[in-house]
DNA sequence: CCTAAATGCTACAGCGACTATAGAATCAAG
DNA sequence: CTTGATTCTATAGTCGCTGTAGCATTTAGG
């Protein structure tokens, strides 16, 4: 029962095959054992790990916190502090992005709203891409895509 | 005066010299004249496209985009309205990342709301990453990183 | 029991948009 | 003339996977 393959440990937890093995491969899942044939088995702590490892992906944490997180989870003592510090450092990141996004619609919408059509040499977006590099760029960071 | 060097273009630019190559081996930018010794020449014409790009990519313009909107920019009778599509479009996917982001951000507000300190065992963000895979999951989207 | 489809295995290449490194040549300033 | 900065090419690495090739094994149907 507790044994099943690396396909229905995929459907379980919401992960790909490959993402399994390639997340077995950089050492954020365990070395599962394996069938005579040589053949992955795993048991019901994978699925839970995965399905840790897939919502934390899905909040947006990068994989190298998730990793610090899993590791505060194996260690059951340790107190929740730190996990509640990570947790923050993540919210600022989201925030500061949200606050670059919605720096980036204005703009945009700035640019369509003074699009009144006409020919490309009059437009206001190539207009605003060539010369008004200024309102959001300057900055020495390189913003993320979206 | 209107020849300078990869550097030069490069701080007037706001673009990485590595970054530079790497545009023009990518067909982005095109090929410059070279001195004598093969060093790269720039005129007046490369900052402009440079500084393009460099904006679009500030706005959150992927490279394919900001190819099309150079090819447009090429062809000053084309009317403006391809652009604006482009822009549109453009607003569009950022809008739908802020919605994303903002129900990101509430997970976790609510998250660290509801972690009131204790062992690991007891933490509210760690059960959540456990068991509350469903609210933001099972969506068969992968939500690009921060 | 046999076959065909599905699933599994490893190993490696590719994505995007760069960044970093190595090792050589050339240039500008003191 | 020497030193340090800049430039050159070429290649590998980043992140988080995804896709491919070419096998071996398992499972389901006839």
């Amino acid at each position: 029962m507790n044994q099943m393959s690396i396909g229905q440990l995929s459907k379980q937890a919401g992960v790909k095959v490959t993402t399994i093995r390639y997340y077995e491969s950089i050492g954020l899942l365990a070395e599962p054992e394996r069938s005579q044939s040589g053949r992955r088995l795993y048991g019901q702590k994978a699925v839970q790990t995965l399905s840790f490892v897939r919502h934390g992906r899905d909040l947006g944490f990068p994989m190298n916190v998730i990793k610090r997180l899993l590791n505060l989870q194996q260690d059951p003592d340790q107190n929740c502090e730190s996990v509640n510090n990570i947790a923050q450092e993540q919210l600022e990141e989201v925030q500061k992005r949200l606050r670059q996004l919605r720096a980036l619609e204005e703009e945009l919408q700035r640019m369509i709203r003074t699009c009144k059509g006409g020919a490309v040499s009059d437009c206001k977006i190539i207009s605003t891409l060539n010369d008004h590099g200024e309102c959001l760029s300057d900055r020495h960071e390189r913003v993320s895509p979206l």
